[in-house]
DNA sequence: TAAAAGTTTTGATTTAGATCAATTCATAGG
DNA sequence: CCTATGAATTGATCTAAATCAAAACTTTTA
């Protein structure tokens, strides 16, 4: 997505969109939606397996998620890929990016989406215009904070199943949010990518995904998971 | 520091303060610095032991270090612990709390420690006004979630001894930008704290110090580190 | 549509770090 | 200053997850 971008554009806008009580407009009224659909320029198609930004390069721009799955991750010198974060519709991606004024991480699709691509300068000129913006924005930001220090938590101090149940509660309290199956969803991730965000070898995932089939709490089929028992599923984390 | 404050204040302002270059001001002109100032209604001291703010309490004010030492954690429901982070002089505390209103771990004290509090609905209207504020503020908070995922990185792929190794190299490099030493330093934290942060046991954080000593990359006496051979400290991180 | 490449599961074995335990050392409080 | 309490070290043992390995299953592409 560098150099104002090769991807088609699709033509859409903010005001009728669908995700609009998700994204940046939260809060805004008609008139400022309109304001902030006109510095979003470009609405780009992302194919799975393609890199919305990678690591090094050079920060213009925030990208909001329109339809589509991504994951982010960061490589050390000797190669270990760590994932940082899977990201779905609505949600905002490039934050990390703000204070190197350089992309830190890699971001790719893992299946075929759309984003919404925001300049950053042109976002903060319009927040000092836009104090709900502004505010709103914030929250964004303090958000993923938050949801890293979660992840801290659990790389830090839970077992291997804890983590996975972790994992899946939270997809399915993002996909319920986003009017889907609180129960029944799809993996768009592979158990590698799983468990380098949980810190565990991928061999671990899957057993931990048999074990939770086993005990009747969750089925699995290669990558569609249905939850059985929310209340067990819950009950195993922090119960450890 | 809730209901504004039984702290003592410590009168001082942000221009003449030394950690102009580390803290908010970075990047304000005079007049805008006086600005900040007035909006910077407390200069207070914390005594060791003691929070500066606790989980689940309303959110009103970020807090820049002024001098001291602190750290971060989450508690689960089941009681375990985990610390999110260690802050230094010229760091901002708080910015996990603007997303819920509420503060979301507790911040303690492991030292005797000075804090400026910056009420933030006064720092959003503020950095309206001046956007190098603003974009500041902004690099500062995309700064906190770049370590985030450099600790993520840590927990989900490295082993004991390159965890205290990074550990070790970060906060040498945080103590030059201060102006001290790169090699010789007092930890303010427990083995057990830092095991936390690390995602260890405090055993293990022993061990882990007692094999670099062997190896002769560092010196450890209680609290007191002394790094030897900095190349060799470095070459402990992504050679696992 | 067949072969190849990638993904997932499951089993056997190993190992890093956790746990349990005892001792030494440091600091704080009476 | 001495005692008590908490912090750190070190050793012995145990265990959860890593590693190694093979087979089954899925997806891609030629």
């Amino acid at each position: 997505m560098q150099k104002n971008s090769n991807f088609p554009s699709v033509n859409k806008n903010c005001a009728t969109c669908s995700l609009r009580e998700l994204c940046l407009p939260v809060g805004l009224n008609e008139q400022e939606v309109v304001m902030l659909d006109n510095l979003v320029s470009h609405k780009c198609k992302i194919q799975r397996g393609e890199f919305l930004h990678r690591s090094g390069l050079r920060f213009q721009s925030l990208y909001a998620i329109r339809r589509g799955f991504f994951k982010t991750y960061v490589l050390e010198r000797d190669g270990r890929q760590q994932v940082t974060g899977f990201y779905m519709t609505g949600e905002l991606l490039g934050l990390d990016a703000i204070s190197t004024e350089t992309y830190n991480c890699d971001a790719v699709a893992l299946e075929d989406s759309e984003v919404c691509e925001v300049p950053f300068t042109k976002l903060e000129e319009m927040s000092r215009n836009i104090p709900t913006l502004m505010h709103h924005f914030h929250k964004i930001m303090s958000r993923e904070i938050v949801k890293d220090h979660g992840v801290m938590m659990l790389l830090g101090s839970m077992k291997a199943e804890e983590r996975l149940a972790t994992f899946l509660l939270n997809l399915s309290r993002r996909f319920v949010k986003r009017g889907y199956s609180a129960s029944d969803f799809i993996l768009r991730m592979t158990r590698e990518e799983i468990g380098s965000y949980l810190g565990l070898k991928f061999e671990t995932v899957s057993r931990a995904f048999s074990r939770l089939q086993d005990e009747n709490i969750i089925s699995v089929k290669n990558k569609h998971v249905s939850i059985r028992d929310m209340d067990r599923l819950r009950s195993k984390v922090g119960n450890s």
